[in-house]
DNA sequence: GGGGTAAATGAAACCGATATCACTTAAAGA
DNA sequence: TCTTTAAGTGATATCGGTTTCATTTACCCC
């Protein structure tokens, strides 16, 4: 029962096999009569053809590949659907991969997806891949970073504007009277973490506040959890003048809830708190928690959009191939005016 | 810059592609003067063996389909990140698809992995979809299906122990004191679900409590949002002396836990709440969701197991190929023993 | 009618691997 | 010494398409 192939199309109909490949694609100038036969032939057979044989013969797939930190994670989710939704419309099939930021895992997964002869890359960087994605693009396989990109490489990149999210964020903390601001971070050499810090010392700086570094906690990646709601504990046992904090990524905004919660503080009575990248859990949970969330759907249209028109099948509106997109700043109960004595500026 | 292939290699050993070929897969008697020439050609080069090429001449491709629901859900993360590590331990690769629940996608789905050669398939069942599974299974390709399954067919599947899962939670709801239960859930024909509903319906008849058909909301598949938290809210206005709830899916229980912050009403004071399928949310959101907790690594270890069993890539342990595992009730703040007169037994 | 041209089609090479089968040695057995 | 036999290797077909190039046919024009 295997599936039947172009020969055996060609054989019912007595026409070449050239010729059924020429009518299938549509190429080349067929008489009518011999076009419809083949055609009826096809359809009565159900013939398909075999995508393996084609992307050993023309070399490409069709295939893109995308490979982001974490498959499972809520980022992934929104992503894969809209890429796939655009994708689809030139004929592209997607392989997603996780890398969970682990270099050796990411050239692994370079090394395969090259071997399957896939078209074109969308990749979440991991520090350390920079050789791999310069080889890729030597070798003329496009690629598009997401969510971060290499400053010192010039690869196409979309990503959201992390340092003016944040500094957006922080104005909202600070203007609605906060000044001891703590700013819970995770320690990977990631561009998009870093600017996020940035963000949070160039607002202290812009609002005329003095940065204490006891105020920054830096969580090692991936550290165990019951250890990270501990740390953050600490963090504000030894700052009790503390009033609002900022975590810098979604996950670590979990894990401070949990701190929160057993110490049993209020938000916002005892402390403000907002979270760069949003959850449907922070708009359920009393009183809401404020967040900078990321726009998504057009991270992932726009990457995709770019990789497909390097690939030559769509035009490329964009005047560059570097983008950041703003989020949106939205605030929730977590945050709320504060009593601040008139004298205090 | 196009990698190189196998005959270079043979080239430049001066070896016939046959000798590279039987190298490099351990097969055939090569003298070990030759292997090793080979072999250091190989890696010298840094050859890789074409996939496409290599699926074309053999057949397969060692890569597996896997079609769930909905991607970006929450029971798919767990899911794809332990099919993977089982299939990758045999050499596997995996195309993961969302069907939607939508059966002409599904349709798609499959039409398109086979013409990619995919190897085996796990699939979450969609309705309606029993004449492609059952072509699968005639052209030799194994199919497992995972989450539920046709009743009507004999193919292999792994899911959790629905109706138990269900009677478990009932019965700690009605040891709890509770006698006026809602059910809410989803109209959809999938037998997880219908399975659920019956657990519900079975556990009242256990207990001896009359069931009441206004207390069972039976929510259109994929309904707006909006709509299905004013849908359970009704059924909490024209049922005031309802007690408890349960949801029937994580995602219902989420717009039931809308509903009833909407409504003013206190957990678990004014009502109890169990749902199945557990969520992170559940856990932080006071005073806790209780939850049927799915063992998602078992089903998709188990599951893997299987189809790679099936691929005769390894022995099965089991003696069935129709595996259902029991689920883990986690009971949190959402149910309190309420006061119960005593002579109510 | 011969020559030129374009339309319509086919033969065969090719993509990069594997599989079959044949061939060459060298060692073992008669 | 002459087979036998097995080890070691290579030539070639093959998977199912696409692509290049050649060929046939029909038509047109001088």
């Amino acid at each position: 029962m295997k599936p039947i192939s172009l020969k055996e199309i060609a054989n019912i109909t007595g026409a070449s096999p050239t010729t059924v490949s020429l009518v299938l694609n549509g190429k080349g100038r067929i008489s009518e009569a011999v076009r419809q036969k083949i055609l009826q032939a096809v359809k009565d057979n159900g013939y398909e053809p075999n995508r393996i044989a084609i992307s050993l013969r023309t070399g490409h797939s069709n295939v893109l590949g995308v490979i982001v930190d974490d498959i499972g994670g809520p980022f992934f989710g929104a992503l894969a659907k809209i890429i796939e939704v655009e994708a689809e419309k030139f004929g592209f099939r997607i392989i997603y991969c996780s890398s969970e930021n682990n270099l050796e895992k990411a050239r692994e997964l370079i090394s395969m997806l090259s071997h399957q002869l896939v078209d074109g890359y969308i990749i979440m960087p991991v520090p350390g891949l920079q050789d791999e994605i310069l080889n890729l693009k030597a070798n003329h396989k496009p690629v598009v970073l997401i969510d971060g990109y290499y400053p010192e490489l010039d690869i196409p990149h979309v990503l959201v504007d992390n340092l003016n999210s944040v500094m957006q964020g922080m104005s909202c903390l600070i203007e609605a009277g906060h000044r001891k601001i703590g700013f819970v971070t995770v320690d990977i050499d990631l561009i998009q973490i870093k600017e996020r810090l940035r963000g949070y010392f160039e607002s202290l700086k812009k609002f005329n506040l003095k940065a204490d570094d006891k105020l920054v906690l830096k969580l090692p990646y991936q550290m165990d959890k019951g250890k990270a709601v501990q740390a953050v504990k600490d963090l504000f046992g030894s700052n009790r003048d503390m009033d609002a904090v900022f975590f810098s990524t979604n996950y670590l905004g979990i894990i401070g809830i949990e701190s929160i919660q057993e110490l049993g503080l209020s938000i916002p009575k005892d402390i403000a708190v907002i979270c760069f990248d949003d959850l449907e859990i922070f708009r359920l949970l009393p009183p809401g928690i404020s967040s900078i969330q990321q726009p998504v759907l057009e991270i992932g249209r726009t990457a995709t959009d770019l990789l497909l028109a390097m690939l030559g099948k769509k035009k490329n509106h964009l005047q560059t191939d570097k983008i950041t997109i703003p989020a949106n700043l939205i605030i929730r109960g977590s945050i709320k005016a504060i009593n601040v004595p008139k004298f205090v500026e």
